[in-house]
RNA sequence: CGGGGCGUAGCGCAGCCAGGUAGCGCAUCUGCUUUGGGAGCAGAGGGUCGCCGGUUCAAAUCCGGCCGCCCCGACCA
């Protein structure tokens, strides 16, 4: 992408209404733009990041095994009367009317949709396990919506729906979903800790949120020092296998958010309590057949009765994860993009743009960067070398390629890694193949 | 939903208390000079002062109402 045709309105200045890290360089990145309270628009470099979070998401719930669906925004209230939660859910969910002043709903989540579409479809023990899932835009209108995308009323989530015969399976299904949970997370480049939570008004018995750790994050978080030392993509994990092994492991384990955590009975040494901050991400649960039973979803079973299935429902926040990674990887300079979910992998930088040589090497690089597959932002602008240094920081580009006459001297162009700063001159061809490899 | 704050040019702000026809920095445009970490000089353009009403000869400024946004708390992917 030529940085001089491109969309990114970046910010020298931080608008007034952003506080934390990541709202701030959204915004200053170009990322967002704030529509109202709590909702946004995604700009294309947001948009670009937006999907690769998304695609990780994707990649890691099909690979345990689940089918994605996309199930509709605006849901119809007699769905979540047959639930009993539409007086439930309280003023978070958006009510509207159609024209036939029909209740509508927009949905806060999709239990109720994905029941019916499976109860309507499946009517045998032999069909299951089955695990659906969708990414989709969800709308819960919170009090006071805050920290820009992290906690929006209008949000990106994938929501997963798995549905078993019995507790055994739903289990089973239940520890598919663990790991596949961490495994996602470490593919962001996050530590993410699996924690015991309440319910809430999903219902059910058993629930972990997956909480990743980040020095800005707004809760603090307790935990065992070995469950920061395990590395989950290193293990091959077969879904098809039991993982009840590789989630004991994660969970015996002591793991706790602050509003849980007594130092009187932590079972962790104080000295070896690891003491960190983090944000909510993941959450799963297993919640038996709270909607299964009221709206009639049953199976017949091995022995011909028929039974209602057991359910759990896992979310992520695909949208909060985009600000809970810069929360998690920044300095004061930008954003420092994990490689997996970075909007380009390589900045390349012509610091003097009108300069034939310099325009020649960049333009040669960049064309030979784009036929090898990598993903570039050409900074091709006519501007001064340390703005567009100072942009390329900000937005957090993980390679940054610079072009630049005094280097070309030489026949060097610099490398540079935006996480550590560090820079090494190199041939032209040794970067290429530095970037390309 | 309780408490607090703010709304003036694209962004950051001053002006409001002591009413008199709107200003600064950045950004934008033009020209010249510069050119390896957000350049310098000169010039130019851009504002329903959130909205509605009231007071007044006169309102960004005073008064009333409304709307929006932010922060703290209680609540959440």
């Amino acid at each position: 992408m030529r940085l001089s045709t491109y969309f990114l309105p970046t910010l020298k200045q931080t608008p007034a209404e952003a506080q934390i890290v990541s709202h701030r360089l959204m915004l200053r990145a170009g990322m967002i733009r704030q529509s109202s309270a709590g909702i946004y628009s995604w700009l294309p470099l947001g948009l670009r990041v937006l999907k690769r979070i998304e695609r990780i998401v994707r990649e890691e719930m099909d690979a345990a095994g689940c089918h994605e669906v996309l199930m509709p925004t605006i849901q119809p209230a007699d769905l979540w009367r047959e639930s009993g939660r539409y007086d439930d859910y309280g003023p978070e969910m958006l009510r509207i009317k159609d024209r036939h002043e029909r209740d509508m709903l927009y949905g806060p989540t999709n239990e109720e949709q994905i029941t019916e579409i499976f109860r309507g479809a499946v009517k045998s023990y032999r069909d299951l396990p089955r695990n659906l899932y969708h990414i989709q835009w969800k709308f819960r209108d919170e009090v006071r919506p805050r920290f820009g995308v992290m906690r929006g009323r209008e949000f990106l989530m994938k929501d997963a729906y798995s549905f078993d015969v019995d507790y055994a399976g739903a289990k089973r299904s239940y520890n598919r979903m663990f790991v596949a949970y961490l495994r996602t997370f470490a593919r962001m480049g996050l530590k993410a800790v699996p924690m015991r939570a309440d319910t809430g008004p999903i219902g059910g018995d058993l629930s972990h949120e997956f909480v990743i750790l980040a020095d800005t994050g707004e809760s603090a978080v307790y935990c065992h020092p070995a469950l920061l030392a395990h590395d989950v993509l290193a293990a091959d994990i077969d879904y098809r296998g039991d993982l009840e092994p590789v989630v004991e492991e994660w969970t015996r384990h002591y793991a706790a958010t602050d509003d849980k955590h007594d130092p009187g009975s932590c079972p962790v040494p104080a000295d070896e309590l690891v003491t960190a901050r983090g944000i909510e991400v993941g959450h799963i649960f297993y919640f038996a057949t709270k909607y299964s039973e009221p709206m009639g979803c049953a199976v017949t079973t091995a022995d011909g009765d028929s039974a209602p299935v057991h359910q759990g429902s896992y979310g992520i926040g695909i949208s909060r994860l985009a600000g809970a990674i810069i929360e998690a990887s920044h300095d004061e300079d930008g954003i420092i993009w994990p490689d997996s979910v970075a909007p380009f992998a390589v900045g390349l930088i012509n610091l003097k743009s009108g300069d034939p040589a310099c325009d020649t090497a960049a333009g040669d690089l960049y064309a030979k960067l784009l036929a090898a597959g990598v993903e570039v932002l050409y900074d091709d602008r006519d501007e001064r070398a340390g703005s567009k240094f100072a942009n390329m920081d900000l937005i957090g580009v993980p390679w940054q390629l610079v072009v630049g006459p005094r280097g070309l001297k030489q026949g060097v162009v610099e490398l540079k890694r935006r996480a550590t700063g560090e820079c090494h001159e190199l041939s032209v061809d040794a970067a290429l193949s530095r970037l390309v490899g």
